[in-house]
RNA sequence: GCCGACGUGGCUCAAUGGCAGAGCAGCUCACUUGUAAUGAGCAGGUUAUCGGUUCAAAUCCGAUCGUCGGCUCCA
């Protein structure tokens, strides 16, 4: 690695270790430096901050490094503002995230969006103030002293957590002092270019059974330009939000009266129903049964399964002749007594059936968001019941089928495995056999995951696929939980080979996870250009004038014998008029039929991303069509 | 549920205490159309709901419902 100087010296260095070497060199040892150079060949702005004990930060924006400390010290920007324009405010924590930073607040009064105008000009006052920014260290007894002595009760909390042996760090900036990490930027004044961007409330410690502070959210980065180009993707992916595209291309919509509960319009019902044909011929290609369940159920079954103990503030319950119902917010139980009403031998394990079953969670008013957060949906469930020597096998082919159908839709996922929690039951041999049979299938099958210790179900730990939206927030789809508990609770049972009942292993799985969520995940995915085969409408066909109506119906005809969805704009138009429509309709093919098309029997054919390709015949179009599956 | 913002014809938006408006969509008429918007006319509103302040409320205040951005929870 070469580093040029701002004097024109050029160093050479093996590694990043020996970047520090030159600014201990640089520093005599005990400094800060600052110097733009080039690395391998880039220029770069390379910041070094130097304490006392020898940690080093490199500080390029271009690095993830680099990006969080541009954040976390605008983050300490916006406390001092905060700070210096309502003096009683006690802070909380201002971490960098992704995109952005924030920074929680217990203020005396409520704050509002107005505010923020304020305190964003307060900071900008700072900035230009140009703060040094400096590291010191105290021990505990004294960091605790220090934070006391300021009122800031939360920070003394959150050190009195911190390890007793460790010197805590905290960062000054003129009047300003938080107990931090780090690293930060040289100075206040190297923070360019930053916008607030919202406030929002959120629970001291992540805790509902805390009070709620005051957070404020807003991004930072070294250019004004690159604010700017931010600001811009985020408006671009909003244009791609599900719930727009589902009013503008008429896929679904959700009404007042029904708060969480989407309809689903004819253009979404054909896509639903095409997502569901897919399903299905995938599923039993997979040696799947279907079966479908009853949505309301008796109290008996829920207090069997454990929902109407555990469950009970999601459900929607009624009475029926005095006795106690409950609407399904999960399909299992139904399935269970299904798998109960015969008897089964070890022979026919593992039996795979699945149920696109419509539940019913009364979720919170605040959690509802488009079709990714509903109060009822269908899920593409299934339930495998196996034996434990069948875990691994059966876990890598639900694995390879999601595999299989997120990548048919070209999605990126990122999967999870998720470990026994605080609140389990079942023994710990189980849970250790359960999660090794996860993390096998897992590993034989070469997935990246990561681990999320004790985020597992109380009844087994699970594997998740998470696909992100337009705006990068990641949703849960597919999963696949292992759970113990169910086959015990209704004590469901198999024949072995030794004539001896046992209990079998039950996994619930799910691909699409919801169909509602995975189309709103799809509109996004596809800006609600959907590929031929997904698409509520593949052909348009528009005549130019009244003249050529019958000719166009019966060509409208021949297509749709042949089973392609085609529609036709007889209206009284413009040519010009009727291609922008279909166009904003975002329909793949339109077909413009007249005098010429009339006589030669050839269809004008535009294509939806390409515009005009020319004449093609009867058979070439259901050819374009055909080859798009 | 909690914190903040918002709610005006089917849609997108205007009207900052003084007559509720525009464009698109819809309907009618004329034009009979050749690759992203033909023209003219008509109709469409209890300004989310309920209550209050005021001579006067879309606008100010309160409550309720819903939506949006977060938190918690979750497919």
């Amino acid at each position: 690695m070469k580093i040029q100087l701002k004097d024109g010296s050029v160093r050479k260095y093996e590694n990043l270790v020996s970047i520090f070497e030159v600014a201990k060199e640089l520093s005599e040892g005990l400094a800060r430096v600052a110097c733009a150079g080039e690395v391998d060949g880039n220029i770069v702005d390379l910041r070094y901050i130097l304490s006392k004990d020898c940690t080093l930060s490199i500080l390029t924006f271009e690095d993830e490094n680099g990006k969080l400390a541009f954040r976390h010290t605008t983050s300490h920007i916006l406390a001092q503002a905060v700070k210096r324009l309502y003096p009683n405010t006690k802070l909380a924590i201002g971490p960098a995230i992704k995109d952005g930073f924030y920074y929680d607040f217990d203020f005396e009064n409520t704050f509002t969006m107005e505010d923020l105008e304020v305190v964003e000009s307060e900071m900008k006052k700072i900035v230009k103030e140009n703060f040094e920014i400096h590291r010191f260290t105290l021990n505990r007894a004294d960091a605790i002293a220090f934070m006391q002595e300021r009122g800031e009760k939360y920070k003394v909390e959150l050190i009195e957590d911190l390890p007793e042996d460790e010197e805590i760090s905290f960062y000054k900036q003129g009047e300003f002092v938080d107990l931090c990490a780090g690293p930060h930027l040289l100075s206040t004044k190297n923070v360019k270019a930053f916008k607030l961007t919202s406030v929002a409330g959120a629970y001291w410690r992540g805790s509902e059974k805390n009070k709620m502070l005051t957070r404020i959210y807003g991004t930072s980065f070294a250019k004004n330009s690159e604010l700017e180009d931010y600001l811009t993707r985020i408006e671009e992916a909003k244009k791609r939000d599900h719930r727009k595209l589902g009013k503008e291309l008429g896929l679904f919509t959700i009404m007042d009266e029904g708060p969480g509960f989407p309809f689903f319009l004819p253009k979404g019902m054909t896509l639903k129903n095409l997502l569901i044909d897919y399903w299905r011929k995938l599923h039993e290609r997979e040696g799947y049964v279907e079966i479908s369940t009853p949505i309301m159920l008796n109290r008996e079954l829920w207090e069997t399964s454990g929902h109407w103990d555990h469950y009970k503030d999601n459900m929607y319950t009624t009475k029926i002749d005095g006795e106690d119902f409950a609407i399904k917010p999960m399909n299992c139980p139904g399935g269970m007594l299904v798998y109960k009403s015969v008897p089964h031998s070890y022979k026919e394990l593992p039996i795979r059936m699945g149920e696109l079953g419509l539940v019913h969670r009364h979720e919170k008013s605040g959690a509802l968001h488009g079709l990714m957060r509903v109060r009822c949906f269908t899920q593409d469930d299934a339930h495998i019941y196996m034996t434990k020597e069948q875990i691994t096998d059966e876990i890598k082919g639900v694995v390879r089928l999601i595999d299989e159908v997120y990548s048919k839709f070209g999605f990126k996922y990122h999967v999870e495995l998720s470990t026994k929690p605080e609140n389990s039951i079942g023994s710990d041999e189980d849970w250790e056999i359960a999660t090794a049979g996860l993390k096998r299938a897992l590993d034989e099958l070469q997935m990246n995951y990561v681990i999320n210790e004790g985020d597992g179900a109380f009844y087994g730990p699970k594997i998740d696929f998470h696909l992100e939206d337009s705006i990068g927030r990641t949703w849960q789809c597919g999963t696949i939980q292992l759970d113990f508990q169910l086959p015990l609770r209704f004590e469901a049972e198999y024949i072995g080979a030794d004539g001896e009942k046992h209990r079998p292993i039950m996994i619930h799985r799910v691909v699409f996870g919801s169909i509602e969520r995975f189309i709103g995940i799809l509109i996004e995915h596809y800006a609600g250009k959907f590929p031929v085969w997904l698409a509520p409408v593949q052909i348009k066909i528009l005549p130019i004038s009244e003249k050529f109506s019958a000719y166009s119906k019966d060509v409208l005809m021949k297509f749709k014998e042949k089973g392609i969805r085609c529609e036709m704009d007889e209206r009284d138009e413009k040519i010009g008029y009727k291609i922008r429509e279909a166009q904003l309709e975002k329909v793949p093919y339109m077909i413009i039929l007249g005098e010429k098309e009339a006589q030669s029997g050839m269809f004008s054919v535009r294509s939806r991303e390409q515009g005009d390709i020319g004449a093609l015949s009867f058979e070439s179009v259901i050819e374009h069509i055909e080859s798009d599956k």
